[in-house]
DNA sequence: AATACGGGGCA
DNA sequence: TGCCCAGTATT
């Protein structure tokens, strides 16, 4: 037996019974497939039972309003599929007289529902030979075939629907579908997959090269902090107040100026009055000028927006890695770039 | 081509 | 915490 051959026959044994299985009802089928987009079939299917009863059918669904949709959807996410689930209605209602389209090309232009959603409706209701690639089938075949190119690079997706669609059992999609999925979400688990009991472990890329953990391989989108950092320069002229940085943070052991960093850019005003700015100068600040506009510093994981605000009045209190130095002796220390672009032009070092 | 959009389960 | 879940729309 090849691979999906096998798959199909552990499906015939193992499978859940889950309501939307029963059904050819593109309507039902729909219901179902828009609730469990990223969705957990044991979180979805409470809704899904409570949107059946209140609307059994595409009518019912149509003449609901927003509010009670929203109601309904409550405490389940992505709520702007709530929301396209009734403009789909009522256009179902209206263009195709309460019958909802069982054809991918047609389903494909209704709101909230994209390529994964368009061919399982296709697929589950009409057996149009159309294959589904959601996470559990994008795994299964990164695994089986050991394909270790990104699952959402665009040319990760064309390529993996492209092996999916090669795959399909054309002479029944539908069964086709709720296998490779249904095997995903069971046995091909993204932690602690069941490779021990699993059918084709023998012929699988990943078991046998002990790969399992690796793939899918995902591109991860570096996530950006934004980071408000309001330096102070404290300057006779001649010596300046230096900032050594400590060994955790960016720019680890380097040096700066004293720094109070918010969680926002505030106005200078409200700055200033921040306990910090009070603790470190005192309830008087006079500030000579803000001496550069806020500078946008990019780095790999975080966007940094630095401004320097020059002062005349000394520190009452000097934190720990605090220190006078003089602008010569600037040479010496090891300054950040975005710091060095900050200061050099009032010194021109 | 990236990012926003949610809440929950699991290691 | 970080990852992932029967993805899609928007910028």
């Amino acid at each position: 037996m090849n691979f999906t051959d096998e798959l199909v026959q552990w499906y015939l044994q193992n499978k859940r019974d889950l309501p939307w299985r029963n059904t050819t009802d593109a309507y039902i089928i729909w219901l179902s497939e828009i609730i469990l987009q990223q969705t957990r079939v044991e979180q979805g299917l409470p809704y899904f039972y409570r949107f059946v009863e209140k609307y059994p059918d595409v009518s019912s669904f149509a003449a609901a309003n927003e509010d009670e949709v929203l109601k309904l959807w409550q405490g389940l996410g992505y709520y702007s599929r709530g929301r396209n689930m009734l403009k789909t209605a009522r256009l179902v209602e209206e263009q195709y007289h309460g019958k909802f389209p069982e054809k991918y090309d047609d389903l494909i232009k209704l709101k909230g529902i994209g390529e994964y959603t368009a061919a399982a409706i296709a697929s589950f209701s009409a057996n149009e030979a159309k294959a589904v690639v959601d996470g559990n089938v994008y795994r299964v075949l990164a695994r089986f075939f050991g394909i270790y190119e990104p699952i959402n690079s665009p040319a990760g997706k064309r390529n993996f629907q492209e092996l999916a669609n090669n795959l399909l059992n054309k002479k029944n999609p539908a069964l086709h579908n709720q296998v490779m999925m249904e095997f995903g979400a069971m046995l091909c688990k993204p932690k602690n997959p069941a490779c021990g009991i699993c059918p084709v472990h023998t012929s699988c890329v990943a078991f046998t090269t002990n790969a399992t953990t690796a793939l899918p391989v995902k591109l991860k989108t570096v996530k950006v902090r934004e980071r408000f950092l309001n330096y102070f320069l404290v300057t006779d002229g001649d010596t300046l107040l230096m900032n050594k940085r400590g060994d955790k943070d960016i720019w680890a052991n380097m040096y700066d100026l004293p720094l109070i960093e918010t969680s926002s850019l505030l106005p200078l005003n409200e700055l200033l009055n921040l306990s910090a700015a009070h603790e470190i100068f005192g309830p008087e600040i006079k500030i000579t000028s803000q001496a550069a506009p806020v500078q946008k510093h990019i780095l790999t994981h975080q966007r940094l927006y630095i401004r320097l605000i020059k002062t005349e009045t000394k520190p009452i209190k000097l934190e720990v890695n605090w220190f006078y130095t003089t602008v010569e002796n600037l040479h010496s220390l090891a300054l950040p770039k975005a710091i060095f672009i900050l200061i050099k032009n009032i010194f021109n070092l």
